[in-house]
DNA sequence: CTGAAAGCGCTTACAG
DNA sequence: CTGAAAGCGCTTACAG
């Protein structure tokens, strides 16, 4: 089954392969493969008759046998949860940027399930389809850390925090105490949350928002109520919902911190059909600082988005370039952000 | 150079391949490769000892060499550029949805320049690292329409019109007539525009909507004037600029019509910092209904975004799945959603 | 029911 | 400077 010599025989539809250039150019594919990468040591003849071969025949070669062949596929991927979400995006793009120049391209794979993250590793746990990962808003199963620190696959985290790898991160216990002081300065002492569901991917950052939250009510002396705290997903109708509840209590909250901007969102357009005046009658602070926030002036906690996809694809950048990175976790700036939907709490 | 028969003689740091577990096991090769896909007529006991094995060694199959073998990889790309643009996402959401419950995994590769738009070409034209390819406001070259035809690579386009690929698109010379028209009616005489430079790969809609605001110009016997006439990139502080050069020319539009939402929410961000009154002194009407417009109440010309990935992702597992699909060109309704940025033109 | 061998399409020592 | 061969890690006829 040895390469036919020329390009007519081989079944229309198959592109050639390296097999049938050497043979149309006669030489052997290793000269093939090495023109192909520009290897010195070729003589220049035998060079010529190669790249002919290669362009009568349109011959490109196999990405994927390459990959299999070299170890290598000079490809990112980034792995990351509802990665429509605005401050998904926002983080996507910061990688973007951080990889813009580099010899490396981008793939994203999105996880909306437990099903499809054993998938995604499946795929990635082994660096065959990706030289590295940054591994974004969740944090990859023990037996998966196993796998890629086994195989060696540089691994960065993005919003997550893993003991193994190096993450970029914010201090949420810092920012939901943040978030909450800033309601509880404003004068207000029934302040609820709205926060996102149990982690779907050990993804805990919600849980310690809430923890700062709970620590700045308390330090103000402010029992924190269950009746206040709620929960919901990113969903715009969910969002509404929440805090449609929460406004419909019979001690109704003056303000609404949101574990995200979405959410917070979701609150305000709530408030709105209620009839509830923002800031006069209820405070809606956020958290991220997503482009709309701005727009729209919400007042949030401004965490560094796009800056965090664009160091963590830096750093992945130095492990791939051989550079040892410590396994440490880098935290990025919060910063409160003080716009119209947050004001001092109605007398009463 | 056969496989050793114990893990632990597997250098540590590479993960075991099929001849260990066969080795293991004290089977061929090809019996770990039944276990492994499910075949019928492995004796249970034979099974079990390749199961066992596999366990001791925590094996997991290569992805990469399955494929390269299969020619098959359960894996759907989607090409697109600015893939972080708010009417990108809500496009790739609609193609997520589209694929939920099928059994391929999507990849998303951005395509920012031209180089990276051959590289990912390079990556997916052989129809191995993807069994499918989305292409999204981005048409390939005409080299790659043959190589993807060549290879029979099932390909659909979204948002882009190609005769050799099934596509899904709108009629933009229709909604760029359908925004004009509206601000016509309104008395509007001044009518600028703000379009995207010039197709950088080979996409043209920005285009056809400039014919369509000629055409309702034109039939409303209004004279089109170039220097109401303007290419920006949809970069908010490009956005910004241009609008604000329309907005201090002598003979001031008193309505914009931007090629895309993110324009027209640059257009009124400059009105606001030059203190023109929205609607009263400037009307503005984008293109798309992307999320934030309802919020902040853009008229738009609507066009169903995530239903655009919903069928190209249909369409494409129609194909996969083996049902041939023919090249057309599926036009998906526009719709003219009135808010509050556009008014009554002011009278002089 | 099972294994040896060829094949997927490359790259790269190794030997001339 | 160049080619035959082994290897990357799988799958699948083919022959028992």
């Amino acid at each position: 089954m040895e390469p036919l010599p020329t390009a007519a025989a081989r079944p229309t539809g198959s592109p050639a392969r390296i097999g049938d250039v050497a043979a149309l150019a006669g030489v052997g594919v290793a000269t093939v493969s090495r023109v192909l990468n520009g290897h010195v040591g070729v003589r220049p003849s035998t060079r010529d008759r190669v790249v002919e071969a290669i362009e009568a025949l349109n011959y490109r070669p196999s990405s994927l046998a390459r990959s299999l062949s070299l170890r290598r596929t000079m490809v990112v991927a980034t792995l990351l949860p509802w990665f429509t979400n605005p401050s998904a995006v926002q983080r996507v793009r910061g990688i973007v940027e951080g990889l813009t120049g580099s010899a490396y391209d981008l793939m994203v794979f999105d996880i909306e399930s437990e099903d499809r993250q054993r998938r995604a590793f499946e795929l990635f746990d082994r660096g065959e389809r990706a030289d590295g990962l940054l591994v974004v808003s969740t944090l990859p199963p023990e037996a998966e850390v196993d796998r890629l620190r086994a195989a060696g696959v540089p691994c960065v985290l993005i919003d997550a925090v893993h003991p193994s790898f190096p993450s970029i991160a914010v201090d949420d216990v810092a920012g939901g105490e943040m978030a909450t002081r800033h309601l509880v300065e404003l004068g207000h002492r029934r302040i609820a949350l709205i926060g996102d569901p149990p982690p779907e991917f050990r993804f805990e950052w919600s849980r310690d928002r809430t923890r700062g939250y709970e620590r700045a009510l308390t330090s103000a002396g402010i029992e924190p109520r269950s009746d206040y705290v709620r929960e919901g997903t990113r969903l715009p109708h969910v969002a509404r919902a929440v805090a449609s509840e929460l406004l419909s209590l019979p001690e109704r909250p003056t303000a609404i911190f949101a574990a995200s901007d979405t959410q917070a969102l979701g609150a305000i357009e709530a408030a709105r059909s209620l009839g509830i005046r923002i800031p006069a009658e209820l405070s809606v602070i956020g958290f991220d600082d997503i482009e709309v926030a701005a727009y729209v002036g919400l007042t949030t906690v401004r965490q560094p988005l796009l800056e965090s996809g664009r160091r963590g694809a830096k750093l992945l950048l130095e492990t791939l370039a051989g550079r040892p990175v410590e396994p440490l976790c880098e935290l990025l700036p919060l910063e409160l952000v003080a716009r119209s939907t947050t004001g001092p709490a109605p007398d009463r």
